[in-house]
RNA sequence: GGGGGUGUAACUCAGCGGUAGAGUAUCUGCCUUUUAAGCAGAGAGUCGACGGUUCAAAUCCGUCCACCCUCACCA
């Protein structure tokens, strides 16, 4: 008997501190294990196996329902499959729901139909149980389409009782009662989240459907999808801090994944001209809304393509998808219609400074830039220069403005580590941020590929980390050899997954559409 | 990390100093077209954990744990 099972879980910490407690305690709670134990002993009697090797079925319920008059004119034998959700017992006959991935179906299992040893196997059953119903399709009298048991199969038993949610459809409308709704319990039981909520898998049909979208949109540019290293020697890419596992036999440290931009950047150089990754980053840093310390990202490169490319690129994938998952060029998100309709606003970082704060950084002045922040009751931390301040007078002015879907572009040099300068502005690189409704979506550079300019680059990055910065960039000088034998003119995007699933299913919580979210251990 | 909230039966919740309640689920009985099926009955709880105050704590106080909200941090 394994006591460690889920509703015990909890008393397990019963066990550690008084053992003879526990076990006199256990017969209490195992009362309801205990009474499925005892049906699966008198299935065995009755010489059914509860867990049989094989199923079987002729049609999923989906395709019932649709052609219901077919089905019952026809009588033709059909046999489903499903788990049990509702029981409707009255003496010799019996109605239950059994759910499939397609659809739900009523049942009808009548004492004088199904035979008395089968309607004793039927009586054994239990809310969750799978079962395999062979039979009829009909009308009951009250015109409910449903299906008439000849014979009742079980494929599988539950022990432990599913939360019980009851629905009622009043005026059309489904109401629902004791609905499983403890957030906690959803989130560390997945399982029973998608089985009593429904509309939590519409979430992650939504979540799959974007990125088979992005998929296929990116096949028909003829971008090549790849795989790189999640465990590398050195990381880099983003400004995060990482985590860091060992590796036994090499007797090395490395680090997870942060971003995957440094290894795309190397097929470039490999000649590979348009690849994209769809894959998990981590990040060792705070948990909130949204953010998960393992997070998917989209990362594509395309080779002799800039910024501006990138920006148009972003534009036709957000409306491609918009159109196959959501019908229409726009999405709503709580009050607020967003449009896709092209083009998206472009205004660089330092104008939109200008316009929502009136003050002007456009000369990199780093004492007038650091006196307005201290002024704006915005922390000057000492690794800051004009740069880092623009982007922070940036977050507080203009960020929450940004509900339409905007590119700002040119960001600081300072801040951009791994951009290109924009030609005839020192300060400035060609970089963009993809802003919707408050939050950044994704993130984008005509990439740096001079090798001189890119060492310069993480050396400064290098300097920042020794004054305390955390989450600086690293030298990685494989990354450097490999710019030196040459990259192409290059731009690259990241379009964070989470957050775009967030925005098509309307939801404010990373949990919510990623299945299983960091918790913190429960003991 | 700061502030606020929540934690009671398998699920949803009530109780908020006098020794544990409801509905659902489970079990028993009745019921051959029900659908939150119904009727009658029964069993089921270290009231998140630890400590304190009290004759008496689910209830008051403190500490801790988990989760939620919010701020801070964080691309």
């Amino acid at each position: 008997m394994t006591f460690s099972r889920d509703i015990f879980f909890r008393k397990s910490k019963l066990m550690n501190r008084n053992m003879e407690k526990f076990g006199e305690k256990m017969e209490n709670l195992n009362q309801l294990l205990a009474v499925k134990k005892q049906k699966l002993e008198k299935l065995k009697v009755l010489g059914v196996d509860p867990y049989p090797t094989r199923s079987f079925r002729t049609h999923k319920i989906k395709v019932l329902i649709n052609n219901k008059n077919d089905f019952i004119s026809s009588e033709e034998v059909v046999t489903i499959t499903g788990r049990l959700k509702t029981m409707r017992r009255q003496g010799k006959v019996g109605f239950g729901n059994i759910t499939d991935d397609s659809g739900n179906l009523q049942i009808f299992v009548k004492k004088d139909t199904v035979g008395e040893e089968n309607y004793e196997i039927y009586k054994l059953l239990d809310l969750g149980d799978f079962v395999q119903i062979k039979g009829v399709c009909f009308n009951t009298q009250r015109g409910e389409f449903s299906l008439r048991a000849h014979v009742v199969t079980v494929l599988g038993k539950s022990l432990l009782p599913l939360p019980t949610v009851k629905e009622k459809i009043v005026d059309g409308k489904k109401q629902r009662f004791d609905e499983f709704t403890d957030i906690e319990l959803r989130y560390r039981k997945r399982y029973l989240d998608l089985l009593l909520n429904p509309e939590v898998k519409k979430n992650f049909e939504i979540r799959a459907q974007i990125i088979k979208e992005i998929r296929s949109f990116l096949d028909e540019k003829e971008f090549m999808e790849v795989e790189t290293p999640i465990l590398q020697p050195l990381y880099g890419g983003a400004n995060a801090r990482p985590f860091v596992t060992h590796h036994n036999t090499l007797n090395v440290d490395l680090y997870m994944r942060i971003a995957l931009e440094l290894y795309h950047k190397r097929l470039i150089v490999g000649g590979i001209e348009r690849v994209f990754e769809i894959g998990k980053n981590f990040r060792n840093e705070g948990m909130d809304r949204t953010h998960n310390p393992e997070f998917s990202m989209l990362e594509l490169y395309q080779a002799y393509a800039d910024y501006n490319d990138m920006m148009d690129l972003t534009e036709d994938m957000v409306v491609h998808i918009a159109k196959k998952v959501n019908n229409k060029e726009a999405v709503t998100f709580g009050d607020t219609e967003i449009s896709f309709q092209k083009p998206w606003r472009r205004a660089s970082m330092i104008d939109l400074v200008k316009e929502e704060s009136g003050f002007d950084a456009a000369d990199f002045d780093f004492e007038k830039i650091k006196s307005f922040c201290e002024e704006q009751g915005i922390d000057v931390e000492n690794t800051a220069g004009p740069g880092k301040l623009i982007e922070a007078l940036f977050e507080k002015f203009v960020e929450p403005k940004l509900v339409q879907p905007t590119f700002v572009i040119d960001f600081p040099k300072e801040i951009s580590p791994l951009a290109k300068v924009k030609p005839g502005h020192p300060n400035l690189t060609e970089r963009f941020e993809l802003f919707i409704n408050g939050n950044e979506y994704g993130n984008a550079f005509t990439e740096l590929n001079d090798p001189i300019d890119q060492r310069q680059r993480l050396e400064a990055q290098s300097k920042l980390r020794e004054m305390g910065d955390v989450e600086a960039n690293v030298v990685d000088e494989d990354f450097l050899e490999a710019l030196e034998y040459g990259m192409p003119p290059t731009g690259g995007l990241g379009i964070g997954i989470d957050r775009l699933v967030m925005l098509f299913t309307n939801n404010t919580s990373i949990k919510e559409v990623i299945f299983f979210p960091q918790m913190k251990p429960e003991e």
